[in-house]
DNA sequence: GCATTTATTTGCGTATACATTAAAGAATGC
DNA sequence: GCATTCTTTAATGTATACGCAAATAAATGC
């Protein structure tokens, strides 16, 4: 909505929004650098707002400044995503765990069923965006439930980053059959409420997740997103 | 250093610093309010780097920025530290294993050896504040041979919160002598190269430690600190 | 020609000014 | 006396100005 972007949000929080969104499709390349100047002219608006912006995505990893040369939007190696993912697979198994602990209704866990049948649906049509789209919901919707808000905060923080990873490696990677069938089965473990089984089976999942997608980085020398 | 002070840091990192430190020093107590404005003049500054300080606080957690309510001091309740422990557990846990695997030398684990000497003396002459300043360089060294720099930051930014919460329940709580033996089994298992072992022992000592701390703080209803 | 020193440019860090707008206080009507 | 509207105050969000230091270009000596 327009009436959002320009009445209710400040010009900073404008500037953090269309910054990220920017880095994240690859409008602002990874390795490159831009002058608070310039990123103020492009937004329009001052170098301020802009200097703000920039302060909070540097805490969020997606860029550093760098005295007089710039804004320098941060490249993803395969060993950033290793670490990545390394704390993706203990915060996601946490999450499910105490998912399946709290014994959610059918009702609470629609979104996450509905989720895995997005992505069952996508596979049919081999639709990957569409695939890889219902897959975020489906990890975002699971920390959620898990309940601790840090946690979520530090997820997405991540997950802003293996985005970009992602969309160079979904066209190359094997069709996510087992991925789903893995998703299905913690849905099972923490809708019957089993968090031992949601534990294991999740970090199982994510291990897998990360040991091909970092093969894949790694064997067509990805080594900068 | 006064050199390093007013030379080669610019006013915004002393802000950081400074407000950080009054912070969790208690000089800023939690829940209270203040001006951009007030705190400018406390540190001889405009209100530029004070804004721009704040807003890295900010997304550290240590407080929060509400127009025209001024800068809040966030509070940390019982709710946040089992919060905080809960991801501290998973990701000091996985530095175990990765530092267990790592298969460091006698000397490269000098260190976390001496941080735990250390704990054993000050428990020896009864010095909680020694003790606990002990503790926390295990913690930060285990996280730094774990090898993951993510994991490290996300640590780094949660014990800050920690700390307050130490402060005020060290000479309440029983003296730490388990604690000590926890760490060293832990020390022997990464010493020994049994990644398993010291994930599983540092798991079952962070989930001690969270359940002491937690249970004291509401049962001292320390709902604020 | 190359190295070294000196100008010059330029981007950043910070102070400051100002418009905006939420909140507090005063005033008015009932 | 209470609610409502108007006024005033004051803190923020943002633009702008400017000094300083770093990087680049120019100039000088060899």
């Amino acid at each position: 909505m327009k009436d959002q972007d320009a009445k209710t949000l400040s010009n900073t929080q404008r500037a953090v929004r269309d910054l990220r969104r920017m880095i994240l499709s690859g409008e602002l390349a990874a390795g490159t650098d831009h002058l608070e100047s310039e990123l103020a002219e492009t937004l329009g608006m001052s170098r301020t707002p802009i200097r703000e912006a920039a302060l909070m995505l540097e805490s969020k990893g997606l860029l550093e400044m760098r005295p007089r040369k710039g804004v320098r939007i941060l490249p993803v190696s395969s060993d950033d995503m290793r670490e990545i993912y390394d704390i993706l697979t203990e915060l996601e198994s946490l999450a499910a765990q105490r998912a399946a602990e709290a014994g959610y209704s059918e009702d609470e866990l629609a979104v996450l069923a509905g989720s895995i049948a997005k992505m069952d649906q996508a596979i049919e049509a081999e639709d990957l965006e569409a695939w890889a789209e219902a897959d975020e919901l489906f990890h975002q919707e699971l920390v959620r439930l898990g309940g601790n808000q840090r946690v979520e905060a530090i997820v997405a923080m991540m997950s802003d980053q293996v985005r970009r990873a992602r969309a160079t490696t979904l066209f190359i990677r094997p069709l996510p059959v087992k991925s789903n069938e893995d998703h299905r089965v913690v849905f099972q473990a923490i809708s019957e409420g089993r968090p031992d089984a949601a534990r294991e089976r999740h970090r199982e999942h994510r291990l897998q997740a990360q040991a091909m997608l970092c093969g894949i980085l790694e064997k067509h020398r990805l080594n900068s997103l």
